[in-house]
RNA sequence: GGCCCUAUAGCUCAAUGGUAGAGCAGCGGACUUUUAAUCCGUUGGUUGUAGGUUCGAGUCCUACUAGGGUCACCA
């Protein structure tokens, strides 16, 4: 798969030819900059503001060349650095007719230029680098798509572009080289990230790194990805969670840890799934469900706080409020007052089963209780669940790592939350009695069977670790790329993925 | 995996079954305060791939590939 220049590239590399035989490397080495362009403006700004006399700010500015327009023995430039946009103000009496010739011929859009001049505004007000030496830093010989700008009524709009949404994630540096606004995606997604950190940090969680080549994985219900370690002739599984290996950590006397890393999960792939996404979880001793809630909503009010400096945000168009509290109901009450059913008036597998299909629902039998409800939540629930919302409860047959609400067989105390009719996370009181997990892994071995499921592998050495004792604990798992999503109202996870999972496309 | 939609110039898009076009970008030219600069001229296409129907296919049909949507799957 060589690379055939098409014609634009073609023009480009023949420029690249006429600049070595002038002797002038295109992609030099050494680079003078003093300023960034945001300093630049910055630095102009001010004096005017402070009014001082016109003591001339002299910069060199780096960037890539955003526009041209040339009028005659005068044009000017368009230069973007990672930190803003600034006009370049080129007279051929100021840089030279060699330097201005070379602009003009053989300098394109989006190559890089170091630029040396003095700040200054022009006719019409804009501030500009009045140019009195321009290097060429490196030539683009692939044209990227030109987007055009214009204010209208203080808007800016956008001409042209680069909207194709399968190149865009498979370029996604010609994403990023051509749509600002794709850059500040993930910018946000940054803040979010290093906020979470903070506000976990803050309240004395330990950050831990724990395995992502698993003998055993567990945590979760999901088809794991499977590698080979050669030395040691070893099947390994890529970690679908790392709920069991974090608890573990209580055991050690760890009384709070996080880690935030990539899960693998061999399943689908949709606008809220992709095979490889950054899972935050935490864990906290001697805290139950209910201060897991409490952590959890000042965590996400926080992190709103921090990449947009209030907690009232827009997804979708809806107005969503994230300060706490958060409403809270039980799982039973929101499935009876979405659509009229009462779970508990149909106890068993068989008698829900039996009422969907009464109703008219389409199901599948032979699942658990719990699929079943579980079912009516995301058909009924889910969707209406636009400002932040706990539900708590859940059956006690799809949750075999929550422990039990007393006196209640079928429930664990167990919650999810909900935001902009999506769910975020999932957390449990902790299942902290080993001859208990043992039974819910064995009841779970059971239902996969009965389910014409894989198994999943029993973890002994986690009854281990939990047979030495485990302080009572909460925990919580959020999904940071819908984490991501909402804070940049996008709604798709790959808007949020640098570098979605996208399929093979044919060999060149 | 099922169903629906999409694929045309570097980019964004047009084109009743009847000669494939425009804007931007590019190339040549004019222009010393432009900012979607403007003006004159101009290059650029195996219409995703492979078949089929037809006198004639970008357009209709089939398959394939990729993408999007949706359903299924996914604690």
């Amino acid at each position: 798969m060589t690379w055939q220049p098409n014609k634009l590239e073609a023009e480009r590399l023949e420029k690249l030819q006429r600049l070595r035989e002038r002797g002038i490397d295109p992609f030099p080495g050494a680079v003078r900059r003093s300023h960034t362009i945001a300093q630049a403006l910055a630095a102009f700004s001010a004096q005017e503001a402070h009014g001082e006399a016109a003591q001339p700010i002299e910069v060199a500015v780096c960037g890539r060349v955003r526009a041209m327009r040339s009028s005659g023995k005068l044009s000017f430039a368009d230069l973007e650095d990672g930190t803003g946009k600034v006009q370049l103000f080129i007279r051929q009496d100021r840089v030279g007719e060699a330097t201005y010739e070379l602009f003009k011929r053989d300098l394109d859009l989006f190559d890089f230029l170091q630029a040396e001049g003095t700040m200054m505004r022009t006719r019409s007000g804009e501030i500009s680098v009045e140019v009195r030496s321009l290097r060429l830093l490196a030539k683009a010989l692939s044209p990227l798509p030109v987007l055009k700008e214009q204010e209208v009524d203080g808007k800016t709009v956008t001409y042209g572009g680069f909207t194709d949404v399968e190149e865009r994630y498979r370029q996604r540096y010609a994403d990023l080289a051509v749509n600002a606004d794709v850059r500040e995606v993930f910018r946000k997604r940054a803040k979010t990230i290093s906020a979470v950190r903070r506000f976990l940090d803050n309240e004395g969680f330990l950050e831990v790194e724990t395995p992502i080549l698993q003998k055993i994985y567990g945590g979760a219900a999901a088809r794991p990805f499977i590698t080979h370690h050669n030395q040691l002739k070893q099947d390994l599984y890529l970690r679908i969670s790392f709920e069991l290996y974090l608890k573990r950590l209580l055991v050690g006397m760890y009384d709070a840890v996080y880690e935030i890393g990539r899960d693998f999960r061999n399943e689908g792939v949709s606008f809220k799934h992709n095979p490889e996404f950054t899972m935050l979880e935490f864990y906290k001793a001697y805290i139950d469900y209910n201060g897991a809630m409490d952590l959890t909503e000042r965590l996400v009010a926080y992190v709103a706080e921090q990449v947009h400096g209030t907690t009232q945000i827009t997804y979708d168009g809806n107005a969503i409020e994230l300060a706490p509290p958060w409403r809270r109901l039980t799982l039973r009450e929101a499935i009876r007052a979405a659509c009229g059913i009462d779970y508990m008036a149909h106890p068993t597998a068989e008698a829900l089963y039996a009422e969907l299909c009464a109703r008219n629902i389409p199901t599948r039998p032979n699942l658990p209780w719990g699929k079943y409800i579980e079912q009516l939540m995301g058909d009924f629930v889910e969707p209406t669940l636009i400002q932040p919302t706990f539900i708590l409860d859940y059956p006690r047959d799809i949750s075999p790592f929550a422990k039990g609400v007393p006196d209640d067989p079928l429930h664990v105390q167990r919650f999810e939350f909900y935001i902009a009719g999506m769910e975020f996370g999932n957390a449990f009181t902790e299942l902290n009695d080993p001859l208990d997990q043992e039974q819910r892994f064995l009841e779970m071995a059971r239902l996969f069977r009965e389910g014409d499921d894989d198994e999943a592998p029993l973890d002994e050495d986690y009854l281990r670790a939990m047979r030495y004792g485990m302080p009572p604990n909460g925990g919580v798992g959020i999904g940071m790329d819908r984490l991501v999503m909402l804070m940049t109202d996008r709604h798709t996870i790959r808007e949020v993925l640098l570098y979605p999972h996208l399929r093979e496309r044919d060999k060149e």
